[in-house]
DNA sequence: AGCTGTCTAGACCAAACGGTACAATAAAAT
DNA sequence: ATTTTATTGTACCGTTTGGTCTAGACAGCT
């Protein structure tokens, strides 16, 4: 999708408000006036209000697909493999603190196929993870662990969006070292790693 | 706060719309007819609506920071301690999805010491982990972990109420102890344990 | 019967909601 | 200079928002 100057600037707007007061704790109003717009222009530089909101949430979601793919053609190794995700995950989430945000506690106020295109990404980037451990597993490098247990290391990342400040004494690849450590070693068969 | 079997009531349909729609999705007047009363009525059994946000996010978490405290004291031993909050909160979190999702998807929607209120307790039960945590280090049996680990540890959990089915295969308990083997695993400094 | 206090429903309020229509403006193309 | 074309602001639409007020229904008590 093409965009305009203006409405990356709507887009890049709405995200923080989004972010800071949730989807239905914002009026279009509220978004023109913060872009320096009126209403009437603010819509015809988009589409809808969850327009504007699939696109913040698609975005991100997408460009973590995609580079989650291009990392798995770029590492054979699985744990070097889930140590590049990790960092990546991390920067990702840092610096696009708001929009992932967005991403992941204002889906549900997406409706019908909006909805579920943001879903089957989610569960796509999760597949990129479960893979790897798989490939781990089968290396013997990482134990069987049950199917759940990614959904839950994936969780440690995505909660991460609520307590991390954007000026926070640790850079992101620190606290995604922190975490790929913890990963790691949480699914390692061999304990002297 | 004693609450009416009635105010009971419309505070439990009220936490699954909220975690249905979000807080500012669901206006009072469908908290009413979907607890079959009429707008009138329910401000005679509640105080505000953000009242009610309040009343539903502080009951679970100052619920796991009581049993956090009787945990702490049941369990001397950090590793046996950890394993005990694990099952605990995953079983609090099950019993309460709802409740819980709104506990920590719609805090921002609190203003001034209600927000506050729910803030200090949501830190004071991850200090319960942080201190099982530094005591297991100073037993030896845990390794020296970043500050932040806690933080990703406890998102595993709490991320888990937004893929959790309340219908789902694996009781409560059973996912319990698949995280706290992944935490005590990640955490352990004894490769044999 | 008369009184008291709890509970109920619905009318009502000003403000804000998402979205549209339209006229005015500015810039570019001819 | 004139005609397109892309932007802009404002007034307006019907609906819904959180919250209040009031009048009636109902029980239990004297």
């Amino acid at each position: 999708m093409r965009q305009t100057e203006q409405a990356k600037k709507i887009t890049k707007v709405a995200a923080s408000l989004f972010a800071k007061k949730g989807y239905n704790g914002v009026g279009v109003a509220e978004i023109g006036a913060a872009s320096g717009f009126g209403r009437g222009t603010l819509y015809h530089h988009i589409e809808s209000k969850e327009g504007l909101l699939h696109e913040i949430a698609s975005q991100y979601i997408s460009e973590l697909v995609e580079s989650g793919h291009r990392i798995t053609g770029e590492y054979p190794d699985p744990v070097s493999r889930l140590r590049a995700l990790s960092r990546h995950l991390m920067s990702v989430i840092s610096n696009s603190l708001s929009e992932i945000v967005v991403c992941f506690r204002e889906v549900q106020s997406l409706t019908g196929s909006r909805h579920h295109d943001v879903m089957c990404m989610h569960a796509e980037y999760q597949q990129i993870w479960s893979k790897t451990i798989e490939e781990g597993v089968q290396q013997n490098v990482f134990r069987e662990v049950d199917k759940i247990a990614v959904k839950g290391l994936l969780g440690m990342y995505f909660y991460s969006c609520l307590w991390l400040k954007p000026d926070g004494l640790q850079s992101p690849e620190d606290i995604g070292d922190v975490f790929s450590d913890l990963v790691i070693r949480s699914l390692s068969s061999d304990p002297s790693d």
